[in-house]
DNA sequence: TTATGCCTTGAACAGTCGTTCATGTTCAAA
DNA sequence: TTTGAACATGAACGACTGTTCAAGGCATAA
């Protein structure tokens, strides 16, 4: 390496992610992303291709955030059910006002885009599916680990789950009432408490 | 009226909606909208004002609709809760591939706007909050016919519901599997049955 | 028929979009 | 010290954005 860049790729691709999540991919433009992680637009264009690049690199970013946070949550409470409890939790009430939204990015980005940029959209669906397989795989260990009923059925809740989070998440943004979220949590995690016997 | 205007004014708003529905509201270009309802921009801005002046009705015909469509299933089925089932299985499974998106253009413009465009973000959670309190007024008239369980209580399944029925358009605009949304519409139903005694 | 106001038209505006590229800078290897 | 490749810079590109407006068409009232 003759010269090597003196920017930090992956703070470059944080910010720009913060910025994407904030505002959309369309309501971003290059010029506030350039002045928002200080590159110019030679440097950007040489590092990620495109507009469309960099948002790319930005969901996988995000998302991948979400996995690992959700490994350690469940790594630190021992306890699968409790860590998809706490991952919810902290989605929807806890990093509510601070985040640069309420909703998560990928489903924002389902809910922008269209055929018109056919890989990104691709890219959003492929990444919630992973976050549910995440998901899928708890539950299972839930089960097996007896905090979850045996009548019930992993691959079932956790699309389920998926699409309440998605709801939560949305509804949040229409209401913007904490109170409401946390009710609304619990009606969500309610039937999959295992009776004690 | 001197000269009155040659279009008809519901039927441009109409054909508005619906771009804006599959597009979004950043992804529109006035140009394309001129297009689609034929008319030149002299016409559209003695009109509507402005792009977010025509995007403000194209919500309020979209959630008038809505509300049309739900007073119409209550009165044609008698029964409330049937009405609430037949309105989400309509607005999931059914018109899921015809319509211009999957997902509510109420949720979609929530999850795309922000504080640059605070009226119209409002619009849309008035709105939304509108079709909530309809959700409720027939809850509530379910319970008092016997359909719902008294153990229920409206006021927290009325938000329940709206919450939902946007995690489950959002979810449909993920997976795009309609047995996925069969199902999980009938997970959703499953808690408002009423045990037969 | 003329006069009066509304409606329609399409060219044009200033601004912004995503993107390119010639130019200048930096720094390890020769 | 010279060389040369990688990187940084910012002006500039053509296309497109939302919006305006002068000019012309139209239908009613006088």
């Amino acid at each position: 390496m003759v010269n090597p860049a003196k920017f930090d790729r992956q703070q470059v691709v944080e910010q720009a992610m913060l910025l994407f999540w904030q505002k959309g991919f369309h309501a971003t433009s290059m010029r506030h992303l350039q002045q928002a992680v200080d590159l110019r637009p030679g440097s950007l264009y040489a590092t990620f291709g495109s507009k469309e690049g960099l948002f790319r690199e930005a969901l996988q970013q995000y998302a991948a955030h979400g996995e690992r946070l959700l490994a350690q949550l469940h790594a630190q409470e021992g306890s699968a059910l409790r860590a998809l409890q706490l991952f919810f939790h902290q989605a929807i009430i806890e990093q509510g006002g601070r985040a640069p939204s309420r909703m998560c990015l990928l489903a924002k980005t389902v809910a922008e885009l269209t055929d018109a940029n056919a890989e990104l959209l691709a890219e959003a669906r492929r990444q919630l599916k992973r976050m549910e397989q995440a998901f899928l795989r708890l539950l299972q260990q839930a089960q097996s680990d007896g905090e979850l009923a045996l009548g019930c059925l992993p691959e079932q809740l956790a699309p389920f789950l998926q699409m309440q989070m998605m709801g939560l998440r949305a509804y949040m943004q229409m209401s913007c009432d904490p109170a409401a979220g946390e009710r609304m949590l619990q009606q969500v995690f309610m039937p999959l408490r295992v009776v004690p016997s």
